[in-house]
DNA sequence: ACACCCGTTCCATTCGGCAAAACGATCTTC
DNA sequence: GAAGATCGTTTTGCCGAATGGAACGGGTGT
């Protein structure tokens, strides 16, 4: 299921791990790029210029930047999910209700990936970007997920990612992975309390079709300053509960 | 300057045309993707499953879909502009205060891309998303963009794309063009009346920073029944101009 | 004016991308 | 339930093309 191809197509695989590292360090010169990746200039730059000619890679001087040509296939690519269709609305709604920052998560290649990341009046401005790219068992969104997936799937999953541990309080071990999520499925809500990030608290809970097949997670996220005991374990459950209902009956409405 | 690469990766462009292709359908399958192509059904494995791998793809049974993946590099490479970081708080206030859509858009490659686009109440739902590109100059925001560039600039943009008409409003000669772009510079405004999209209305208006460099445009698009003569020549005008004063000020002061 | 650094071009070698065909799996049809 | 069609996967050999070394050119800064 999750093997590695047989004939992969080593050239493309150099292209594209050209792109992911512009991406890491945010642009680069060609021999920057090339001694970074042990590549020869020569062929580093026959690279480049077919990604500029693709449109995929920005030239500014001797800078390359990633393109927007990028954005186009990725915002087509999220727009292809109906969740996100059906569930926009509500989340915005959610950030405008919390003040902090609502999210909408799924499951892609084993990662959580958020798909929205609205910001509420008072959101603390950490770097949370559409597209963005976590392990699913250090954010609220991605055990939400995990709790709604089968045993051999999450096992699938660990044996690709591993479980890296993000802070002090970060899952690391398969046991307490299980433990956990069944406290997620006993309360239908999954909590973050600085696994990912010290003093960023964080609530989520799963989204269901009327199958019962999980489609994704909608969390919110704060500080632990302002989200305090009672409002991270009452408060905001119960409103992420209410935004879960609308979103639930969106979809079943709209896909009968 | 717009010159093509003298050692293309024809590799690499092979994979690029597959992702564009998935784009264009919407997905397909292996011998879909393979016929449309005109490439044999093993060398289309070969790159689809190397694609898969590098999770730029998804697979979902035979259908072959476009990954998040791309929404990671592709927000990323928006992220990095910092015209979208100053702007977006304008653009949907602007959305909130119109009630239409409203963009914020940049030139990329001779084209006019789409950074954000923001719904008001009463938008009308046109297939319009992040990442969007199309040609300058049937667009309000691509022709304030074009007023904006040197004459030489606006050849070699030409040149590559010519001058493509979307419906019979659509300016398509050199000429119109220029005498076009001389009203837009006197009134520091431009109108799309029906050229990209029958019915539609559209004001838009340059972003320059203090070095009097374009940067990029702000616009609100609308249906015509809305969008009377006074509106659309006055009203909106207005609206827009001071949106655009904000977003200068901002991007002034924070980059001294 | 000189030197350094970075991008570009040229060329020979060899690696691997490509196509044709055979194989296997899944679903439909009679 | 068997036969056939259709689609994905694998194998194999050949030729193209990706690669890296080295030389060239162009810009900048001291």
């Amino acid at each position: 299921m999750t093997e590695t191809a047989n004939h992969p197509v080593t050239t493309s695989q150099k292209t594209i791990r050209i792109l992911e590292t512009i991406f890491r360090k945010n642009g680069g010169t060609l021999t920057e790029l090339a001694s970074e990746l042990g590549m020869n200039k020569s062929t580093t730059h026959n690279h480049l210029s077919t990604l500029v000619d693709e449109e995929l890679v920005v030239r500014d001087g001797a800078e390359y930047r990633l393109g927007l040509r990028l954005l186009e296939l990725g915002g087509y690519a999220r727009n292809q999910h109906t969740l996100y269709q059906q569930a926009l609305p509500e989340i915005e709604r959610l950030a405008d209700q919390t003040g902090e920052i609502a999210n909408l998560v799924v499951e892609e290649h084993g990662h959580a990936v958020y798909l929205a990341c609205e910001a509420g009046a008072q959101a603390v401005n950490i770097e949370v970007y559409p597209g963005l790219r976590r392990p699913l068992q250090v954010t609220a969104a991605g055990k939400a997920i995990l709790a709604s997936l089968p045993a051999e799937r999450i096992d699938e999953i660990i044996d690709r990612h591993g479980l890296p541990a993000k802070t002090s309080n970060s899952i690391t071990t398969r046991d307490e992975l299980t433990e956990c999520l069944a406290e997620v499925r006993d309360r239908g809500i999954a909590f973050d309390d600085g696994e990912h990030i010290d003093g960023l608290r964080c609530v989520g809970a799963p989204i269901h079709d009327d199958d019962g097949d999980i489609l994704g997670a909608v969390s919110v996220s704060g500080p632990a300053s302002r989200m305090t005991d009672d409002r991270f374990y009452d408060e905001f459950p119960s409103i992420v509960n209410s935004t879960l209902n609308v979103i639930e009956l969106n979809i079943n409405q709209n896909a009968p």
